[in-house]
DNA sequence: TAAGCTGGTTACCTGGAAGAAACTGCCACT
DNA sequence: AGTGGCAGTTTCTTCCAGGTAACCAGCTTA
């Protein structure tokens, strides 16, 4: 497999599919997806909601999106200048399966949590290097 | 909705969904689960298939979503021994909407590239700090 | 006049993930 | 006796996303 290598594959790194998907697997990204469903939202009203996030990061992540073209940057020149994000068409048929993966991810939650337990359990016993001694550290 | 908060909140980083859309937010596990859902799949094919990617992270995202209970590991004492890497049921449910995203970002694609090229162009225009001028560096 | 709202930007720093490369042990083939 | 496939592990290094904190301008309210 050394000498000659077939350039075009999809699971090449040079795959755009590929490109769209790293966008995907960013986990303030996704929450930012999933709180404009629901209409436009502005920025600080962003900030305080999905708790934790920076400003810096928050920013960051919005203009990602834009770049996508899977939001959209409304600015108006109200009193103190208010800005507003929405989701583009674009931005909306992506939500349908952004929030696909959220259901998901709630109804089987308990299931993963549980198999977690499960995991670190058996480990735990694996990783035991003489029985019946106390672990120190 | 101002004042008074309720303490248990979606977009708070209590809530378990975001750990588990968190487990989701990785570029090489949402390959490895595309790629595991026509069947099992051994390690070195693994390697092989998803180019790029390091043994050593490999072993270590599969540890993840076998500790998640997504996939399972499947030890047959042949020869060479031959290690094989299965959806579970769970892992199953989860590569539909896995797949729905995949099939989101193949239609999409063009659309995405072609935002992401007229942002750019945009902003280029914009950051030209005096038409004219050569610009140094 | 000082704090607080609006929507961000800037500079600095760090932790942890990802990459590179070598190595393990066992066996089969040549 | 050497090479290669199997399934990883170990070590080292690098890199950058993300976090911290301060700051900007303009307006309002106390």
């Amino acid at each position: 497999m050394s000498t000659l290598e077939l350039p075009y594959d999809v699971y090449q790194d040079r795959c755009p599919t590929r490109l769209v998907l790293d966008r995907l697997a960013d986990k303030w990204a996704l929450l930012i997806l999933d709180r404009l469903k629901d209409g436009p939202v502005r920025f600080n009203s962003l900030k305080r909601d999905i708790m934790r996030i920076t400003p810096k990061v928050l920013s960051e992540t919005l203009r990602k999106l834009e770049r996508d073209g899977l939001i959209a940057r409304a600015v108006f020149a109200t009193v103190p200048v208010t800005v507003e994000y929405s989701l583009t068409p674009l931005g909306d048929t992506l939500t349908d399966t952004v929030s696909a993966l959220a259901h998901w991810a709630e109804r089987n939650m308990d299931a993963v949590l549980a198999a977690q337990a499960a995991y670190d359990a058996a480990s735990e016993v694996a990783a035991r290097p003489t029985p019946g001694l106390h672990r120190l550290r």
